[in-house]
RNA sequence: GGUGACGUGGCCGAGUGGCUAGGCAGAGGCCUGCAAAGCCUUGUACGGCGGUUCGAAUCCGUCCGUCACCUCCA
């Protein structure tokens, strides 16, 4: 049986075999967001390639520690400022018209980061066995700065410390940026610190007593430069070398090839093995912007929308992590419809198991081979597309006899809800209850805001409807339905009564 | 300028040499008071041009096109 967990590894350019360092321990490290903002979309299809990660390797049966750091102190949105008065964006978000409410920066991270964990619940990513703050790994961030400068790899300006480049020779052997020239071609509108030793060069500490988040150090008041952090946690949390480093393609340069240098230089050793990274995803054929108004965050679709979280979980795997990817509305309600199904499979997988079911034999071989389908196209490299394919075509199965199937049936949707995070692990039964089994007291909560209309009102006009029903009096019925469909609730009528859902407004 | 990725039917998106991907939309049917959902049936394809081969969407070359990144970014 061929196991093998195959990625493509940046580093090599090419698709490879997972190796871990200890046999089945994987140790992973993904790089997270600065919590300036609402996460995005694009934030989040990152960290599902990291969550997918963390389930494939699982499903093998092997144990895990998965971290994944909050970035809670601002960077420079210039690296290369001279006086470091460049404002980092933590400081331009508490400026912003959303950031007065905060009464400070560190309120201002407190409030994202709580958001970004909401969120991150919300589209059934597994939680990391560790979640770091930068900010509280200054001390350890100093400790490494400091033995960079005793072993002659970084260096003092009156501005900050930086990392001398010139003394790490695989520099750019992550992104293929070696040339020196190219990087200069690549600064060539900033203005450089004229005692940097090496255009290349990067900085490990900026010195600035003006700013809004600051700490003591050897080299006076100042902060943490932006790469140095996600190396110094990495170690501290999985040791000198890890199996997998993964973030948006952006990070390939220079934040990984800088972790790798700062990491490399220092232990002598490889410190991660396998570099995985996720390609920016493009919003209706665009890049995702503010300004084109088509960015979006979780709770724009959630909360705003009415869109299914896991719909929007679903929409974001539905292309591989590594193929250019656009998302659009049409995705996303071609989710909301799978999504339906499969919540739809899974309760009849239910019941069947509840009551004991046996099942048809080719059925249940069907099914079988069909999850462990899933789990080989996730070996391959992630591939999302085929394995939703493949958990569709099982839902199908289950829908087209669910008169006769049974336990496997079951199996395998907790299979599907296991490796992919697509099935609503507590279905929310009084939506799809028949009519006899309606809870009165159902929460308002699931109500889209705006409708005027609490559950126990709507309840009251299915009642009225099926009474109408029942005396042919069509229009009346269809009146109500009508009525009813406007404030984004379709009924359903089936053989055991009818059923109403929730319909986003996408 | 540098680095890398990608081009499959109306749309999204699998498929690394011969064997049905799947979904959405479209068409026809079953079911239904009518719908919706579900089920059944169904058409359309591999950017252009060369080459290798008995045979190419799949390998090689070339051209065209699209996109991303290059110290703000997942």
């Amino acid at each position: 049986m061929n196991q093998e967990f195959r990625l493509f590894n940046t580093l090599h350019g090419k698709v490879e075999p997972l190796t871990l360092i200890e046999r089945d321990h994987l140790r992973f490290y993904s790089c997270g967001p600065t919590v300036y903002s609402y996460a995005h979309i694009g934030n989040f299809r990152s960290f599902l390639t990291a969550d997918l990660i963390l389930r494939t390797a699982r499903e093998l049966g092997w144990k895990t520690t998965y971290v994944t750091n909050i970035t809670d102190v601002g960077h420079l949105t210039n690296d290369d400022t001279m006086d470091a008065s460049g404002e980092d964006r933590m400081a331009r978000a508490l400026r912003s018209t959303e950031g007065t409410r905060f009464a400070n920066v560190w309120d201002l991270a407190r409030y994202y980061s709580d958001a970004l964990q909401a969120d991150w619940h919300q589209l059934n990513l597994l939680p990391p066995d560790v979640q770091p703050r930068a900010t509280e790994h200054i001390r350890e961030q100093i400790q490494v700065i400091e033995q960079l400068l005793d072993q002659g790899i970084a260096y003092t300006t009156s501005s900050g410390v930086y990392f001398s480049v010139s003394k790490f020779p695989e520099y750019g052997k992550l992104s293929g940026n070696k040339a020196a020239h190219a990087l200069e071609h690549a600064v060539r509108d900033v203005v450089v610190d004229p005692e940097k030793q090496d255009p290349r060069d990067f900085a490990l500490w900026k010195k600035d007593e003006n700013h809004l988040m600051q700490w003591y150090s050897p080299w006076g008041w100042g902060f943490p430069g932006w790469h140095i952090e996600c190396s110094v946690m990495a170690q501290a949390y999985l040791g000198d070398q890890i199996d997998v480093h993964a973030g948006g393609e952006d990070l390939i340069f220079p934040h990984h090839e800088c972790e790798i240098a700062q990491a490399e230089a220092l232990t002598g050793v490889p410190f991660a093995r396998h570099w995985v990274h996720t390609r920016f995803l493009q919003v209706e054929g665009q890049k995702m912007a503010k300004r084109t108004g088509n960015f979006f965050t979780v709770r724009d679709l959630v909360q705003d929308r009415g869109v299914t979280p896991l719909a929007v979980r679903l929409a974001l795997i539905s292309g591989q992590y590594r193929k250019p990817f656009n998302f659009t509305f049409s995705t996303l309600k071609d989710s909301e419809r799978h999504i339906g199904r499969l919540n739809q499979a899974y309760s009849i997988a239910l019941e069947a198991k509840n009551q004991g079911k046996e099942g048809l034999g080719h059925i249940q071989d069907d099914v079988q081979e069909k999850l462990q389908m899933i789990l080989r196209a996730l070996l391959d490299d992630l591939n999302t597309p085929l394995a939703i394919a493949h958990a569709l075509d099982g839902v199908r199965t289950i829908l087209k006899y669910k008169d006769v199937v049974g336990m496997q049936a079951y199996e395998f949707m907790e299979g599907v809800s296991r490796i992919l995070g697509i099935v609503d692990p507590t279905p929310k039964e009084a939506e799809n209850a028949p009519l006899s089994q309606l809870n009165l007291s159902r929460s308002i909560g699931q109500v889209p805001p705006n409708n005027g209309l609490d559950a126990a009102e709507i309840d009251e006009l299915i009642k009225k409807r099926s009474v109408a029903r029942q005396s042919r009096d069509f229009s009346t019925a269809d009146q109500i339905r009508d009525q009813l469909l406007e404030m984004n609730i379709e009924l359903k009528d089936g053989a055991d009564g009818t059923t109403w859902e929730l319909k986003s407004n996408i």
